[in-house]
DNA sequence: GATGGGAATTGGTCAAGCCAGTTATTGTAA
DNA sequence: TTACAATAACTGGCTTGACCAATTCCCATC
């Protein structure tokens, strides 16, 4: 109906953030009934505009995640959500979550290498292109990333697991986020990762099925790891 | 203590902004499917800064009475009640279901096979002779056929896998599969489905991973044509 | 010890601007 | 004339910086 075929559309902003937030809501890091850090400290900390923050702080009082108390502060609600009914559920480690497109995106790879549209071949291209232009811009080229595997993900022609792949993506990119964005996704994450990419891509474009697999479990098990050097804790 | 009903506590001007538009729209003069102004001029048609106003269509957009679309604009909904609970998606056919636990347990079984505790091989054996003595009790059945798969996907090591096998499984996104399911059920497809899952739990209990991903993307290849073969119409 | 009154803190809002994606226009070439 | 590619105009996305208003906190005062 709405959904235009073959478009990943960027997420914006605010709904990064809102997941970031409530992502460390769940993790703990915010308990319930507590006061989260100030409006202006807690945009520094994630990076972000105080307009962005304030738009997924919105969207977080509609969810009830949150009540703002003009003046006063920003608190966690104390309920238990029934959130019985959501994709994913509380705080899944961002180690199984990379564990599990590993499995998923390293087998689909291999579905999309044979149904891949020339077209859709281009776009990888420019996906790529673009994100060789972009390593140094951890956003766009975290959109990028995205589009990248979302791009692969909707050729299998499967759309239960285009939006496993989506739902995964954006939730290990919570926690991600959440984090002071300082040094983490800097430049060398994105160089390896490009370089990753292509070849996934030179595999796709050869029509290589079990090289594309392998490239994209590669892609992935590098990935984890640049993720598990950055964030010992945990 | 804060509930006074008669002077209400200021409202946040975004809630405000949001009532005005939806009450715009309800009136006919942002029919729907129409595009309404750009931010800027409807801000200032508005009185009000563009941020409020973004806050606003954040609002809406969540609400779905509104669909923003980057570059282009901002649109009415065409239905603004249907899709309240847009976040679950509205039914997954079962034969993409199908396909997708081909994908992902036809890839995770690989796993599970290394990491397979003998155990959990014992177990998986104890529901193989259950549904055996079972393949006349369609619950039953069902239940062990479930209890198979996720045994199998318990063993992967990985819950973020467990819990999608598991939501796959049960298909919580298709209500109608419900009633579909009694015609999948007749005596011969059971017995088949039996005879699979041998061939599967042979191979874990061989440790040949590539073995084991064969017989079970066969299984859930041959599960998926008994279903359609009983299932002739859509 | 209670209290009153600033000062600091915090959310609420605004203004202006740059960037990026989309659409309409226009001018060229076939 | 028609087709189409380059481009200009428009639109949402996001940021910076600032000021206002409500709340909270601290300390001098009684």
């Amino acid at each position: 109906m709405n959904e235009h075929p073959g478009h990943a559309e960027p997420r914006r902003l605010y709904q990064q953030i809102a997941d970031s937030v409530r992502h460390l809501i769940r993790e703990g890091r915010f308990p319930a009934g507590s006061r989260l850090p100030a409006e202006r400290e807690l945009a520094q900390q994630l990076g972000v505009s105080r307009p962005s923050l304030r738009e997924a702080l919105i969207a977080l009082e509609i969810a009830g995640n949150v009540e703002i108390r003009m003046g006063s502060g920003i608190y966690v609600t104390k309920e238990p959500e029934a959130r019985a009914l959501q994709g994913i559920s509380i705080g899944e480690s961002p180690l199984e979550i990379m564990q599990a497109r590993q499995v998923i995106e390293g087998s689909l790879v291999g579905l999309a290498c044979a149904r891949m549209t020339p077209e859709a071949l281009t776009r990888l291209r420019a996906t790529l292109d673009a994100m060789r232009a972009n390593v140094g811009a951890d956003r766009k080229a975290m959109e990028l990333d995205r589009q990248f595997h979302l791009l692969i993900a909707e050729q299998a022609g499967n759309s239960v697991l285009t939006r496993i792949v989506r739902d995964l993506f954006d939730e290990r990119h919570s926690p991600l986020t959440a984090q002071i964005r300082s040094r983490f996704e800097d430049n060398d994450t994105w160089v390896s990762a490009l370089a990753e990419h292509e070849m996934v891509y030179a595999a796709l474009e050869a029509r290589d099925p079990l090289l594309a697999q392998a490239a994209m479990r590669t892609h992935l098990e590098r990935s984890k790891r640049r993720w598990m050097d950055n964030e010992p804790r945990d």
